[in-house]
DNA sequence: GCCAACGTTGGC
DNA sequence: GCCAACGTTGGC
């Protein structure tokens, strides 16, 4: 899962403990939340837009998906009209931190490892939350260190 | 700040 | 349903 360190951070996020996932308007990024994710999930935190962006910790599904509030409320950032409270258009979990990996891995460490190769991070860089097979997974635990 | 890649919108 | 125009993301 994706954040802009700007707009949160992981720091931020071990010191509120946990957070909902709040704000996708992105309905691939949503069915990922909405449907393949469920409490217990082991997820990657990782850093755009950051010097240098890259995989930072480690976080975990604290609550399954529910309808996003954010969409009903006029007065957020991502309210959006057609989401309807009986028919509700966006879903997000809850996340609770876990750890920071001992050392970040830069996007272009993640680029140069042939074993990387195949993830969605390196192919579709604009997903702001997609799968991490339990390979790269693993391979990424390695190499950060956790 | 630039710009490529991708997603969404809306006219037809 | 197509596709042009536009908006957003995110690396650099």
């Amino acid at each position: 899962m994706k954040s802009e360190p700007d707009a949160y951070s992981l720091e931020q996020l071990k010191k509120d403990k946990k957070t909902l996932w709040d704000g996708v308007r992105n309905y691939q990024a949503r069915n990922f939340m909405w449907k393949e994710m469920s409490k217990g999930d082991q997820i990657l935190f990782y850093h755009s837009n950051a010097k240098p962006s890259g995989v930072v910790g480690i976080a975990e599904i604290s609550k399954n998906a529910v309808p996003d509030p954010s969409a009903f409320d006029k007065k957020s950032d991502y309210y959006d009209p057609k989401s309807d409270p009986d028919n509700p258009r966006w879903f997000c979990v809850e996340v609770k931190f876990k750890k920071s990996l001992k050392q970040i891995i830069p996007l272009q460490q993640i680029k140069e490892d042939s074993r990387l190769k195949d993830m969605v991070l390196v192919n579709n860089s604009r997903l702001s939350v997609q799968p991490v097979t339990a390979k790269e997974y693993k391979i990424l635990c390695e190499l950060g260190g956790v």
